[in-house]
DNA sequence: TGGACATCAGTAACATATTAATTATTCTTA
DNA sequence: TAAGAATAATTAATATGTTACTGATGTCCA
């Protein structure tokens, strides 16, 4: 039988926190969770995004978002309008105060990003990346 | 600046989703998390382990992890002593139900598994894993 | 056209994640 | 050896993860 250490989701778990010790006390220091920052990136990056949309590039599930989201607008980083064309629909956009939180803190998460690339071989960087995005497009 | 997908902590976390597809029913159809798992696996793979130690190799914080093993516990899983030498120290073991479980479970585990590496090279599987590993030691 | 069915956002209930603080024990060193 | 620092486990408080379910809207076809 494989041993313990050889799961694969106990080593993608632990290589992603070994990850985000690089940006989490940045994000703490903003009094930002890194789902919250999931967010605000996608929304800068997107502009704006139905709600179900952005848990799917977030990778969140919509109840978690329904309570980001609350605590997001709370905050005043979110706003929410309803689509026009299907009532259902929710979309969500991001403040000026937002945008502007973003513009403060998107260097120093680049810089970070930098010391990271610094011990870890951007080469090899490319190809886990392309691996990763292979796994993730597999379906039992 | 990188695209909000360029992020490794995302593409982690979505490589991990996926692979926990294969793997989430069957530990849903039997009632338990995929961190209550987590933990009787390393429990039956060291036979015993010391709180911190279970934690560390779980990767789960002690806080999560007193949750978890309060509910094992509860449901008849795990037991309990401390430590001769340091009293402050609490040992966790599987009781004999909990062995069973993993014994009916396993085989189908690694079922799935191989019908993950059916889709999944297995050389690129050892490649990746090799990575993570690497990953999994950096510091910042 | 209206009723079965699908979809989306949200709620409910519980489990886990995260940080800070607390308690009990052990270690250190003055 | 007694006070202070360090460590292990827990609790507290808040945020998120997970599944099941609800309510509102939308689609589709008999």
């Amino acid at each position: 039988m494989r041993k313990f250490e050889d799961s694969l989701p106990l080593q993608l778990l632990k290589a992603r926190e070994a990850t985000m010790l690089f940006f989490r006390p940045l994000l703490h220091e903003n009094s930002l969770t890194e789902q919250q920052w999931r967010v605000l990136r996608a929304l800068y990056a997107y502009n704006e995004l139905e709600s179900k949309e952005l848990a799917n590039r977030c990778c969140l599930l919509s109840p978690s978002l329904t309570g980001i989201l609350k605590r997001l607008e709370q905050q005043g980083y979110v706003k929410r309008r309803k689509s026009e064309e299907d009532q259902r629909r929710t979309i969500i956009s991001l403040t000026d105060k937002a945008s502007e939180l973003f513009q403060r803190l998107s260097p120093e998460v680049e810089a970070r990003y930098k010391t990271f690339t610094e011990r870890f071989d951007e080469e090899k960087l490319k190809q886990l990346m392309e691996m990763l995005k292979e796994l993730s497009e597999l379906e039992p």
